[in-house]
DNA sequence: TCAAAAGTGTTCTTCCTACACCCATGG
DNA sequence: CCATGGGTGTAGGAAGAACACTTTTGA
């Protein structure tokens, strides 16, 4: 690459992460309590930057490993942010990811190493620069996807039972659902398979634990499959 | 700005645009035939260069406008395109953009001062780097979005008849739609107002021209309106 | 045996789909 | 008066919403 653009303008490209994670009762956010400058000491979401000779995808994937230790997880961006003073150091174009993990399967070490906490996402503190909004459009992007695709299960454990997958869309839109017809339409989709096993963690009557149709999921991940009733998105 | 990030890349950004336009027929693409180098006189989608200072959001517009001549017109971030060798001149990060144009509206004159021409999504050309992958998705994105969300309008002149609309359904869709039910469920939703006028330009039976109600268009648009029957999308 | 959570069935209503007839216009 | 395209109505079926009872379990 002899000759160059002539462009002045070159920039620094961030990744930011917002992590979402459900331990059964709340949605929680992966976020970290900065330990560098600038904003040392607040609240911000987890990112790097993209590296020469790195292709974007491949550095979202890195970055997502570095941060959970996990690979292979759900991910899709977001949304490219870039006015020009988000960042007060020097300009930064932030490429938005917008990631769904099993909570269980995240090693809590490696978050307390990175000073990293899963926070509720209902009280969650201030973030730094414009990753409130990042996180704002993130939660719009949940809801809206949640509603028509089967994304909910990315952050359940393999196996689960239908109490919690309910449980985990309440969350999601906050609002209770009538578990006799979320528990047809789930299982109307012919995605989950009964594993036979029970969840006996259970306190009274154990749930049915279920597990993905891995085949189906993918081939009809696209498939309009109204998982909500009467949802109209802010 | 005195102290910058310690990490050595700083990246070129580039805007790319995907307009596209419907001519009554055919669905069709803002093009152009590029008479600058590199790959000149290739096809390419329409593009520029963030610049310094600029937010992300004004270069979108900026850039926009230089193209088409129109401001105010329907635009969304399609996705960010970071393979490091797509384009061979040097390594440019591309924020794609999805944009829906009233194709009357734009300027012929000021498309061929830049060389750039309509044409037919079916029979598009090759086109450079990685502009054909950032075409197909922007095609399963208008699928998508236009199954759901009242985006069409955004294709079609202020004025418009029922069947002129159906005709750009079964364009994005390429399947013929029953006419009575495309009716029925268009009306249903209360955003078509009766402008008391009919098509002259019809041979037969004039149509009824309607308008947008711009404010249920902007209350409702986040509504699923489920405007296409049993669309399962790639 | 009781409380708490899980599983399942039915009815009503709404919405979608398939389909046919009539009207307006210009040649 | 006829061919072409536009407007509208209806009956049947599928899917969603509202709702109640039974079962399992551990205390």
């Amino acid at each position: 690459m002899l000759i160059k653009y002539d462009h002045p303008t070159r920039i620094l490209l961030a990744l930011d992460c917002i992590i979402f994670g459900f331990d059964g009762e709340e949605l929680k956010l992966l976020l970290v309590k900065r330990n560098i400058e600038p904003e040392i000491g607040k609240w911000s979401l987890m990112g790097g930057f993209l590296n020469e000779g790195e292709d974007l995808e491949v550095a979202a994937e890195r970055i997502l490993y570095e941060r959970t230790g996990l690979k292979e997880i759900y991910f899709e961006e977001l949304q490219t942010f870039g006015k020009v003073n988000r960042d007060p150091v020097e300009r930064t174009v932030s490429v938005c990811l917008f990631s769904l993990i099993n909570i269980h399967a995240h090693n809590p070490d490696a978050a307390k190493a990175q000073n990293a906490y899963w926070i509720n996402l209902k009280n969650r503190p201030n973030l730094i620069f414009d990753h409130n909004e990042m996180v704002n459009l993130a939660i719009e992007r949940l809801r809206y996807k949640a509603a028509l695709h089967p994304i909910g299960f990315e952050l359940l454990p393999e196996k689960f039972t239908i109490p919690q997958l309910q449980k985990l869309y309440e969350a999601i839109y906050d609002m209770p659902l009538d578990r006799r017809n979320f528990s047809r339409k789930i299982l109307s989709t012919g995605l989950l398979i009964d594993t036979g096993e029970k969840n006996e963690n259970s306190i009274t009557k154990k749930a049915i634990l279920y597990r993905l149709d891995q085949e189906k999921y993918q081939k009809h991940f696209n498939a309009f499959l109204n998982f909500m009733p009467d949802v109209s998105l802010s």
